[in-house]
DNA sequence: GATGATAGCGGG
DNA sequence: CCGCTATCATCC
């Protein structure tokens, strides 16, 4: 149809999935409905085809652009809600990232390249009642096929006809002659069953700690009262709920899901960890049904999707998932929950590097929602908030029933060394206690945050370390695999014979980590049931549910792992918490080193005693008198909170300042060092109410054949934006050096 | 991130 | 001069 010469053009504005691409205008053709605010459009770009979506219906054409007509309309409604691409775009803009990606994740991964439908159907049979028309049956199969149908009133699938020895070709040709009516249904695939070969549907963990109708601690009941009436104001508000290890938070987030939900309102519940989901959700179907959906990247691309469109829908009141579940098309959210929300996982560290619990605060201002951030070991962020008077404080300072915080004990591991020589692992008194809880039943944790057998691999002749050939990082030895590896780029390579700098043939292995530590357990006591938890064994889906299950139910007595074991699980059973190297980390170049030495410690040493026998954490070090270890073995989260406040505030660091970390790759490290170095005199000039510190080659220079240069653009939190601004302008000036450039706006790592 | 344009190279 | 690959700007 030829447009009338006077109407205007129809130009819209869309998000296309590309990198560091801004939103572009499009004309609709005349005749062709005008796609709304979060409708997917197939549009042309440069020589091929994409999925964009709608971001601004109704635009001015740009003053500079040939502007191409949209190809498709793929939906005719908003897929994605208004606020969610709201949100997505409010995320491109303040991480530097572009609207693109964010767009790209709030939509399920089935839906990204513009598809309709990824439904899975199945063919339901049934019997035409009065067909007289109808031939009688022509054989046995068709006889019995009619027989069983005859008895399941709704009729039954093919696969369970199929099982009943009944064939498809039979059922068809009964459909043919119209004595049976076929019909195709969506089956929803549903991560509450799959992977579960015991059928507990995944909520192993923390059911007991939170029967429904179990009476509240008086802390828990006043802490309820005051997040009861937030909620029920129906205003944005957000809420610092900071509440020791075992005080009951999990129990308080349903009761306000209840209270919210019962008002008519939804609620979304972020996790930090893929491990943790299946069991916070498993206790929210266990208390709503089946109005709960789970999003995260664990689930399969078919679950996600029906997952996503079940929400979509309006089917669900509650969803629990990790970060890329702010995003969720929920509507009309009256409370969000982020739990755990100090956790390091809640950065993504790729683009779009948003941070889960900001963004959420973010989502809830734009939904007239409560935020609920819970904690027993606050970020520095959440507990400025509060201080400054952004965030409300309610805290729970008792376990439920009154149960005591483990007792810990500090072990200094310059004595054990000094007495038993540097190989030591386990000192006698973790030894000791170990044996203890073996011989009464009773299960441990060990942790260790650092995976492999071995860390390093030298050479005995030369000192010289074996190095990742594409990382500036040595390769760890992993026993298993027997093989070495690099922890950066997962690149493997057989233990050589000899020493590749020098031929010498002693080479020597030095360091340990998980691996090496179920080994030495598992010789030292031979009958004990010894599992282990880190990222070289949770490859396969649902393993590590597997091994936290066994573990609930008392089939292992010692579990060994990383921080994965640290997070949430509730372990009534478990009395003893060894760290064995509280050092981990601590020495690294990263600002947060003591922050994340704290949390891990008091979060792990929180799940010793849960259950009637009172508990107890040794934590093994060289440094027994750096006040991360010492507040953690005091579990006093005030003394650590001022030392370190002090620290950033002194140091300038977050969350004193705002930072941005840009990172520049470049083939030699010189070219890495010469382009930082060009935007940092180029973010001097343009000038913003901060400093800008660096280049410098980034802590591992190295990565996958890149170097690796980096600068730190610090300003006062007032001028948050005014940072990315000035690296952004700089960035469009030198559109060479912007493919080659991260930009990290508030970084979790700056390693 | 993908694509088409272009530069750089070796073989005939 | 052709055909191949590596590099790079552009995408509305």
């Amino acid at each position: 149809v030829p447009s009338s010469p006077n109407s205007p053009e129809q130009v819209i504005l869309v998000a296309v999935p590309v990198p560091g691409l801004g939103v572009l205008s499009y004309r609709v053709p005349a005749g062709v409905a005008r796609p709304p605010k979060g409708a997917r459009v197939m549009v042309p770009l440069g020589g091929r085809t994409v999925a964009g979506c709608v971001v601004d219906p109704h635009a001015a054409p740009p003053a500079n652009a040939e502007l191409r007509d949209i190809l498709e309309v793929v939906d005719a409604d908003p897929f994605l809600p208004p606020v969610v691409v709201d949100l997505a775009l409010w995320v491109g803009e303040y991480y530097a990232s572009g609207p693109g990606d964010a767009l790209a994740i709030a939509m399920p991964p089935s839906a990204r390249g513009g598809q309709r439908t990824a439904f899975r159907t199945v063919t339901r049979a049934d019997l035409v009642t009065g067909a007289p028309e109808a031939p009688p049956p022509r054989g046995l199969k068709q006889r019995e096929a009619l027989t069983i149908l005859g008895e399941a009133p709704g009729g039954l699938t093919l696969p369970d006809l199929a099982r009943r020895g009944v064939g498809a070709a039979t059922v068809r040709s009964l459909a043919a002659v119209g004595r049976v009516r076929l019909r195709e249904e969506i089956v929803e695939r549903d991560p509450f069953t799959a992977g579960d070969a015991d059928g507990a549907g995944g909520h192993w963990s923390i059911a007991q700690a939170s029967t429904p109708g179990r009476a509240l601690t008086d802390e828990q009941t006043d802490a309820l009262a005051r997040l009861s009436a937030e909620a029920a104001r129906a205003q944005f508000r957000t809420v610092l709920l900071h509440g020791v290890t075992g005080s009951g938070k999990t129990e308080l987030y349903l009761r306000l899901a209840d209270a919210v939900t019962a008002a008519g309102r939804r609620v979304l519940v972020l996790v930090p960890e893929i491990a943790l989901t299946p069991a916070l959700a498993g206790l929210f179907r266990t208390r709503f049904g089946a109005r709960v959906a789970i999003q995260h990247s664990g689930l399969s691309t078919g679950e996600r999707h029906d997952q996503w469109h079940r929400i979509r829908r309006g089917d669900v009141d509650i969803v629990v998932g990790t970060r890329s579940a702010v995003f969720a098309p929920l509507e009309r959210i009256g409370l969000i929950v982020v739990d755990e929300e100090h956790e390091s996982s809640y950065k993504q560290e790729e683009a779009p590097r948003y941070h889960g619990r900001d963004v959420a605060v973010v989502r809830g201002r734009m939904e007239q929602a409560l935020v609920v951030l819970g904690s027993a070991t606050p970020s520095l962020e959440s507990a400025a908030n509060v201080r400054a008077g952004r965030y409300e404080g309610v805290y729970l300072t008792r376990r439920i029933f009154d149960r005591p915080l483990a007792t810990v004990r500090v072990v200094d591991m310059r004595q054990e060394f000094a007495a038993r020589g540097p190989e030591v692992r386990f000192s006698e008194v973790l030894t000791t206690a170990l044996a203890d809880r073996l011989a009464k039943g009773e299960q441990s944790l060990v942790l260790l945050n650092r995976r492999g057998f071995a860390s390093v691999v030298f050479c005995r002749q030369c000192g010289g370390t074996i190095e990742c050939p594409r990382c500036s990082v040595s390769l760890t030895y992993h026993r298993a695999a027997r093989r070495l590896r690099c922890h950066y780029c997962d690149h493997a390579a057989a233990v050589p014979k000899r020493c590749a700098a020098c031929q010498g043939e002693y080479l020597e292995q030095s360091g340990f980590g998980t691996e090496r530590l179920e080994a030495d357990l598992a010789a030292r006591f031979p009958g004990a049931r010894i599992a282990r938890v880190d990222r070289d064994t949770v490859r396969r889906r649902g393993a590590v549910t597997r091994v936290l299950a066994d573990v609930a139910r008392g089939r292992i007595d010692i579990l060994v792992g990383t921080q994965m074991i640290a997070k949430g699980h509730d372990f009534p059973a478990v009395t003893l918490v060894g760290v064995v190297s509280a050092d981990v980390g601590l020495g690294l170049a990263d600002f947060r080193a003591a922050e994340r030495t704290f949390q891990l410690l008091t979060q792990v040493v929180g799940r010793a005693g849960r259950g009637q026998i009172p508990g107890e954490a040794i934590v093994q070090t060289i440094y027994p008198d750096h006040y991360s270890i010492r507040a953690a073995a005091a579990q006093d989260y005030a003394q650590f909170l001022a030392r370190e406040m002090e620290f950033r505030t002194t140091l300038h660091y977050p969350p004193a300042v705002a930072l941005v970390n840009v990172i520049v790759k470049g083939r030699t490290l010189e070219a890495a060092l010469t382009g930082a170095q060009d935007l940092v005199t180029r973010v001097r000039e343009i000038g913003l109410a901060g400093r800008v510190l660096g280049p410098a080659p980034a802590a591992i220079a190295r990565i996958k054949e890149e170097y690796r240069a980096q600068f730190f653009i610090k300003s006062p939190t007032t001028r948050r934006n005014a940072a990315r601004a000035a690296i952004e302008r700089a960035l469009a000036e030198r559109p060479d050096l912007k493919r080659r450039t991260i930009v990290d706006v508030d970084p979790v790592s700056v390693m």
